[in-house]
DNA sequence: CTGTTAGCGCATTCAA
DNA sequence: TTGAATGCGCTAACAG
């Protein structure tokens, strides 16, 4: 090895506690103090010695020293829950994505590390909090019955966001949305501009509970008009996009006048195999999305869609793990964020001219 | 605290090697070389008895140990440099989102842990990279300059994504994009379609020298023609989303008739902005975009872009740096994925009628 | 094939 | 106000 490299790992050589305390001839106790603000114990000579040599000295804790003295590693795990497919990946969803932001940002300015994991295993999860002795546990789409499961074989606080629970009398921190509201207003929606014939289509295996729930939504509102939404209106979009697209090319030949999907980015997905086929929508199908992601306002016909801030989610979420990895007492309550019919152009009415289009940027 | 909650904790109580040792009446050490897989080193009948030992007891390393022990965590970090702005994450951006989806599946794949940040200051990474012991780090958009200072100071194998650098006689592992070739393909087709005035839309401040590599391209193409390109018409996008929509009116103002962005999202939302204007594209503006991200054939028109393989960028860049983890030689090569222009309906040929769209799903 | 031992870096008693 | 001693759980060198 050349004397150059060998320079380079001699930089490199991380200074311990010890070695400060060497250096600043005191003790490593002092120098522990130093670090932790425990002004009442160290002298402000010493301490702003230590200080400088500290800061000299590049400084940075051992983590694994620290997780070993006292079980706590600062990291917060984010785990999503998804079966793996294909080429397509949970994160790259821009739902995911734009929560994933937040929350990065938030742990990061909280002091904390954010340790990323997709799985379908609820083991798995305990493991990771074990292993890591992690501090906090962010967990998305649980389905019912495993957020129980792990939340009996860890001791780490956890944050559900969009779960649906079973009905096990047992109450759990959940930030999740008002998918029912969100489903009966716009099937009340659909309902106004003339559609009776409806087919939903679920957020694929991504929302186990939720997409239950939004069409439970759809059929308040139909009963409430006196109408029946049968349950063979609730499809599962199949997770192979080119199956998809078959099933899109398949739905020509039926009697449906609106597309309502549980997620705008099928919803942008359909619109454009409809487009390819040289078929205009809205004119032949009505099509709404949910959830509002960035991109349901670039495609044309913009998307009439279920608003929900997504951002705002992953903070709340972050908010309550927080208090409760103080310890605070919280009570567990399943909080449902508000949602807000967004109109824009993709639902037209039926038996009556297509509507303009709103203007401006 | 009611005697079911202390139940519960003692469920959560982890196991150790020495617990597990005196379960299986042999020693920490030997339960150790079980765990791994040293069967050299211990009998196949204690090797069983120990492995339904540790089984039952659901054993679970503790990180923070193995940390102290050997100095390394088995986690790889994923940062990714950019100025925080506003409401804006750079993790929710259709690339970020596809190569973070791509890295946290071939990391968990490989049995690694995935530690992701977003920073604009090299010393954390240092910090990170130290206090963590990271067994390995992919690096995003790093500034010129930067990577020298972050390598040279830690001792950890580093692969950089799409990243240029300073003629400072040094290479770096780096997985980049044929940047030059993108800008020029798409300039000499923009040429070909009549198009002179053209002007460049930067990536904000997210692409720290490949923006000006990709216009580089297109002045190669223009000079080719014996046409000059000149350096006003590469330009700095706000970062703010109103400032932006406020540039792309004025733009109505001007006389360029094709404008190249360096990013699909701003060309996508600059179509939008135009088309709730009542601004028809492509007849107006021919617009492109680069890197054709999932929702670019989704907008009407259909984006004219320049395609690179985004989720295998990032398997590349993660089989590169196992490469390097397991401690192979690899030469520091400046690896340049291939780009591939992808034309679709944004670009009219200048004093042509519209050409038709294609068709099919 | 198995066990004993020392030490990784830090926090935290307890003594001085 | 400061320091010495102990232990967290695991690995690895060494001894048996």
């Amino acid at each position: 090895m050349p004397p150059c490299i060998s320079a380079i790992r001699t930089i490199v050589t991380m200074p311990t506690i010890k070695e400060i305390a060497r250096k600043a001839g005191v003790s490593p106790t002092t120098v522990s103090n130093v670090l932790h603000g425990n002004t009442a114990r160290v002298s402000p000579a010493t301490r702003e010695k230590v200080e400088a040599i500290l800061a000299d000295a590049n400084y940075a804790p051992n983590m694994g020293a620290i997780i070993l003295a006292h079980s706590n590693s600062r990291i917060i795990g984010v785990i999503m829950f998804n079966e793996p497919r294909g080429d397509e990946t949970i994160v790259e969803d821009p739902f995911s994505a734009t929560i994933l932001g937040a929350l990065e940002l938030e742990i990061h300015r909280a002091g904390y590390f954010m340790m990323l994991r997709t799985t379908s295993d609820e083991a798995e999860v305990v493991r990771l909090a074990r292993t890591w002795k992690l501090d906090g546990l962010v967990l998305f789409w649980v389905p019912p019955g495993t957020g129980r499961i792990i939340e009996d074989s860890i001791d780490t606080p956890v944050v559900f966001i969009d779960c649906y629970y079973p009905d096990d009398g047992r109450a759990y921190h959940n930030i999740g949305l008002e998918d029912e509201r969100g489903g009966y207003e716009m099937a009340r929606y659909l309902l106004s501009m003339g559609h009776r014939d409806i087919l939903f289509f679920a957020n694929v295996p991504r929302y186990p509970g939720g997409d239950e729930v939004r069409f439970g939504g759809f059929r308040r509102a139909f009963s409430e008009k006196g109408l029946d939404l049968p349950g063979d209106r609730f499809i599962h979009l199949p997770r192979d996009r080119e199956e998809r697209l078959g099933l899109y090319e398949r739905l020509l030949d039926g009697s449906a006048t609106a597309l309502a999907f549980s997620a705008d980015f099928y919803a942008a997905e359909a619109i454009a195999c409809f487009q390819n086929l040289g078929v205009e929508i809205p004119d032949r199908f009505s099509v709404t999305g949910f959830d509002d992601n960035k991109f349901s306002r670039l495609i044309r016909p913009r998307l009439t869609t279920v608003h929900q801030d997504i951002a705002d989610k992953g903070r709340m979420a972050l908010a309550l793990l927080l208090r409760l990895m103080r310890g605070e007492h919280v009570p567990k309550t399943d909080t449902r964020l508000p949602v807000r019919l967004e109109i824009r152009d993709s639902v037209r009415k039926l038996d009556a001219p297509e509507s303009e289009p709103a203007r401006g940027c």
